[in-house]
DNA sequence: TTCGATGCAAATAGTTTGCATTCTA
DNA sequence: TAGAATGCAAACTATTTGCATCGAA
């Protein structure tokens, strides 16, 4: 159906994997939402169209793909891990209070990178772990007005 | 023994908690280990002074500690979170590979958080999650030398 | 002597693994 | 038809909760 979706299957051969339909609907899934999913809710999504695919199924495939490269996973705390298709690399702002993940450009973190390399020889990736906060809106709720 | 063991234990009697040898044990625990610990690590040394206190203490401790304000809980992605006595506000590095983790100073956050709060209106605490890379040490065991 | 703290068992959430079966190439 | 992929059950890790008992103030 999609050339992405296609690509992708065609990765996955090249490396002696097989297409099965749990796969080709998963990458489907992921392309289909935009935004950063767990592996419960594109379990749901998945088992809209061929419900006898496993969570277990599900969490195989997010591996493969994210070994291949093409799924990135990011942990923001405790809670489940979101996965999404790997793309323009970038970081995420999550929550602490209301749980909100954040997708931001992978630039906010050009100068803390810069010092983390220099400083301490560590290269950073953004997109792994999220940066802890409070948003906008939770702010709003919780402060006094200043 | 300690001041700031006393401080801790009259900061919690403050409010309405009571003294216990297993609380007190904790904080010196705190104390004594620069680094951050886990739980388990927590209870190993907490239990090598007084064998009875079980895991379930220690967790229920550091929840009370967190919530004055005197231990920090710090996530590093998967795996257990690290704890350890609130102090200089800091961030955290930790590597992909080897699992290290290093502390770095608040100010690495700055320009990040500067960009967050003016771009998002997202107000960064440094301290509760890591940022994830690949450290020195494992960089140059993986790069082909160049 | 009251009410917070503890020990123990059990539940929980998220994820991984073992194994027999099914299906792709 | 070999070996990868799957479904299901069960293990696993990190953490939380329920409940009876214990102990600090």
């Amino acid at each position: 159906m999609s050339a992405v979706t296609d690509d992708v299957l065609a990765l996955l051969r090249e490396h002696g994997g097989r297409t099965t339909p749990a796969k080709r609907l998963l990458i489907e899934t992921l392309q289909a939402s935009r935004g950063h999913r767990t592996a419960e809710q594109l379990a749901a999504q998945v088992r809209a169209r061929a419900p006898d695919v496993h969570l277990t199924t599900i969490y195989r495939n997010l591996e493969e793909l994210e070994r291949l490269g093409v799924v990135e996973r990011t942990y923001a705390g405790h809670g489940p891990a979101s996965y999404h298709l790997a793309g323009i690399p970038h970081g995420h702002l999550v929550c602490q209070q209301c749980g909100s993940l954040t997708e931001v450009p992978a630039a906010l973190f050009d100068t803390l990178a810069a010092s983390a390399r220099q400083e301490f020889g560590f290269a950073v990736s953004p997109g792994y772990l999220a940066v802890a906060g409070h948003c906008a809106s939770c702010q709003e709720r919780c402060t006094p007005a200043g």
